[in-house]
DNA sequence: GTCTATATACGGATAGAC
DNA sequence: GTCTATCCGTATATAGAC
């Protein structure tokens, strides 16, 4: 994953991967979570009748996020839920018990995910520089690949119960921990390299325009010039 | 408002303005603000009337910053509200139209009070490095002394009907322009910037135990770093 | 102006036919 | 497994007494 060209200035910055890399060597992409999902909720499903319930439990997925997206999760009731992804108002009750449970296996699974994943972009590394690099670029090129998933745990955590806030939050910590033991200082310049990251899908429609790429070189400076001073 | 110490490196860093003085200097308050919007909404009230409502606004803006920050504002209900202000579920109904009108309300006033202010903070100054500094701090400072409405106007923008949207996106955007002609180029530095002076109280639970001046410092060495190159 | 009581609608969730 | 029809609690907003 590393970049084999001359170290020529002013032209491409040399990257440790890029997003096109990334995406090819990383197995998560929007259907396969959810196939991982189907898989939890309906371990005893094959074939045909698996093929359905991931198609409907795709199609229930993305209507939440649209409609999560444009008036929020707790103003989404469930007869807009159904009409938004075809099912019947009482077949989204055979995918999930409540509207709560909704949202917290969409939490669930993608803290289940990050808390597995991110750790392991830096397992081979030990340069501090390089570490800190492939932990910016990996969660922002993460958090594109399955950006209305980082969206969506990033507005609706606060509506959780208590206990699932909780574990929501801790995967934050746990990344800020990361951060914080290859800067020495703890605090100031992880929670800095955190909303940088984080504001690529929190404030996407900015960045409509802009290249991902050219988005984390940008992050990935600022994070290295902290890890100097 | 310019410090008058000595320039002596490793110490406290030069400010052209610190919390304590912007707050001293700065004419609004959480207070300020309810008296505001008690004037706008209740231009004919005088004398003792006036007194108690504005004092029925203001516990209704506090229990509703306080509910949306614990439940989210669309969860919140209107007997919630008025169990947590004192006044009865009719009363409430005297000072705001309807649940969205308060939402309204709220933006609506901090729009205004921002588009309003932030521009004054650089009117004096025509060194692009002060008036970056001078418009960092401002933010951030001012964010401090308005932070449940900041909170609230981040987190809630969203389920507002779109003509509001549009609008409250426009401070973000205007804003951005007043940095971005700083930095000559268009987007990511300012965007940089607004997304780590956001996280002051979008994230105010991480920072409790953070002085605000020293947050402040370190959004501007970051700000000001970008200047440069 | 503020209260209590209530009209009216909509929400989540379930029952039971197919 | 999916549908339609429905239960029942709760929400916003209002009416009318004080």
């Amino acid at each position: 994953m590393s970049s084999k060209q001359p170290a020529s200035r002013n032209t491409t910055p040399s990257r440790c991967f890029h997003f096109k890399q990334f995406a090819q060597d990383c197995p998560l992409t929007h259907t396969s979570v959810v196939d991982h999902l189907c898989s939890e909720q309906f371990p005893h499903l094959t074939g045909k009748r698996q093929q359905k319930a991931r198609q409907n439990l795709g199609a229930i997925l993305d209507a939440t996020f649209s409609l999560s997206n444009e008036i929020g999760f707790a103003k989404m009731s469930m007869r807009d839920l159904h009409r938004a992804c075809g099912l019947s108002l009482g077949a989204l009750y055979n995918y999930f018990d409540s509207k709560e449970a909704l949202a917290m296996s969409i939490t669930e699974t993608l803290n289940h995910i990050a808390f597995d994943w991110l750790p392991r972009l830096i397992q081979d590394e030990t340069l501090p520089a390089r570490r800190l690099e492939r932990l910016v670029r990996g969660h922002i090129y993460l958090s594109e690949l399955l950006r209305p998933w980082f969206y969506f745990v990033f507005m609706e955590i606060k509506t959780l119960p208590d206990a699932h806030k909780q574990k929501a939050c801790d995967v934050e910590l746990r990344f800020q921990s990361l951060l914080d033991s290859l800067y020495g200082t703890p605090l100031l310049p992880a929670s800095h390299v955190m909303a940088l990251m984080q504001d690529w899908h929190v404030k996407h429609w900015k960045y409509r325009q802009l290249d991902i790429d050219t988005f984390a070189d940008s992050v990935n400076t600022i994070a290295q010039s902290m890890l100097k001073s």
